[in-house]
DNA sequence: ATAATAGTGTCTGTAAGACACTATAGT
DNA sequence: ACTATAGTGTCTTACAGACACTATTAT
């Protein structure tokens, strides 16, 4: 009997409340779309070198008209942040099911000109063999950009009140002739026992936004995973070689591994299967494996 | 010539573009405020245990009326939302310069029976010597609550289309006589190469809206941080011995460490000054470090 | 034979975990 | 003497990194 009154006046509360009349700020969904893709190679027996690319899109209008921007939208009252998430990359890839992880809600004021507008940014995963809208026949305004990000630069201030560090990235990313640069400076300020961290976008010509930080952001985040995680079987197809998955890693990473050691590292990762690589390879062929999904 | 052309016209789509006039969520920040608290002892010669305590404030209006809900509130329209969390966080507490970091973003459709809300998480880490308010003499309605968290079971489903994995955490709030309690599961879907993981609220009587979640959440990311950063520093005094800080290590990961591991581990993150703890304290004194900001 | 990839064995150094030991203050 | 904390030394195991070596295929 209390209970059914106290939910009698909770529904007049409700019915009395109306969220509409607080002036508030708009949110939308970007989305880090990534995907590993394969260098052309003229030499039949060399494997394809393997590239990590980013979905960008060319804006058609204002505000940064001309300008590249990742795949996003507004989220509408009826929809999760996921389900905005899911929509766009539907809109965007006709992919549906694949990988989708929060990288973290960007609530600057002035972020966009346009008005009060958060967003909350998302990373998507795809093996592009996947992918219906293949690299290179996609329409005029959606590319693929190979992604490089190069620390180019760091400072550190000592001084009696603490430690503040700069560490400059230099991102660059590349389709065909076009290619957008963009400086991104992380800041690190220790005060006491406190340690604090911030961006600063140094130099953006061709990104849109903020989003040169939030490809620099989940770009680190994706290198950290790859490391502890099985994040990396996202980009894969069900079955590959080792050496594949090595390239999928080198290119993540931006960096050679040492194949025994890669090896050993994954090996609890992956199962191997009965079948191997085809034919006329110039080469010895190699054992598929699928990803072992008993792991951990 | 031809930029300012394009400047009038990214001005004059601006002035027109209306950003009130589509439907929208609220976003809100919730704070999960976390100090290291002293428990009582009546032995002059033991340390005092340390806990690790949360910030609870009791709901006064609806929705969840006399149900404890982490600090928060609506984002303004001027505010970014890091500005709000600080805000809130004076508010409570008195302190300003805190640590602060972004957790995650909350926007499923029914968290809220307000309306479509949005929210941005983020912990807080505080020294408890710095609290003006100190735990016991706040007000009725805010109160500091010791953190449990338990894995009280596991599931694992095998099936042709992948497996899935439960793993139920218990959380349970203390503070005296009110006992707080909370079931989460944390579901891991593996299909093909793909891990999915998501959360649902088992049980649930007195933690407002998807706040046992959140916390759940929180306390993950600070155990796991503890491992490899100087996170816990934050929690600190600035001069403390290394059995203090093995301590909120402790109380953290609610595990017991060996003392030689730790100290080995913490050595790099720490200087030894050349005081010590004073006397009557009926054992040998420590050594007072601080933390050491040249780490990494 | 040569070019290319496939695959394995082993050494070294570092770090984590377990455990045993010594030292010191106050009653 | 006893209680409690402070502080150090060492053994084992696991893992990451570097490197050397063998095997297989197509031209």
């Amino acid at each position: 009997m209390d209970k059914s009154n106290a939910q009698i006046l909770e529904e007049e509360f409700l019915k009395s409340y109306d969220i509409t009349k607080f002036d508030r700020p708009s949110v939308t969904v970007d989305i880090l779309l990534l995907s590993i893709i394969d260098e052309e190679t003229n030499n039949y027996r060399k494997l394809p070198e393997k590239n990590l690319e980013l979905l960008l899109i060319k804006r058609l209008d204002h505000p940064y008209k001309n300008k590249w921007a990742l795949p996003g939208g507004f989220v509408k009252i009826y929809e999760s942040l996921e389900t905005t998430a899911y929509r766009e990359l539907l809109e965007e890839t006709n992919v549906s099911g694949i990988y989708l992880e929060q990288l973290y809600t960007y609530g600057n004021l002035k972020r966009d000109p346009r008005g009060r507008i958060i967003s909350t940014a998302y990373m998507s995963l795809v093996d592009s063999q996947k992918l219906t809208v293949k690299p290179g026949t996609d329409s005029v305004a959606t590319k693929w950009f190979k992604v490089d990000i190069n620390l180019i630069n760091t400072e550190k201030e000592v001084s009696d009140s603490g430690i503040i560090e700069f560490k400059d990235y230099e991102l660059i990313l590349t389709h065909n002739d076009i290619i957008l640069k963009a400086v991104i400076r992380n800041v690190k300020k220790i005060t006491g026992n406190k340690v604090e961290t911030s961006k600063e976008i140094l130099l953006n010509n061709d990104i849109a936004f903020d989003h040169a930080d939030i490809i620099q952001y989940g770009i680190a985040r994706l290198r950290n995973k790859v490391e502890y995680s099985s994040i990396a079987f996202n980009l894969m197809p069900s079955t590959f070689t080792l050496s594949e998955l090595q390239k999928v890693y080198e290119a993540i990473l931006d960096k050679d591994l040492l194949k025994a050691n890669f090896r050993r590292k994954v090996s609890k990762m992956v199962t191997e299967t009965s079948k191997s690589t085809g034919s006329n390879i110039g080469h010895k062929p190699a054992k598929l494996f699928t990803f072992n999904s008993n792991w951990e």
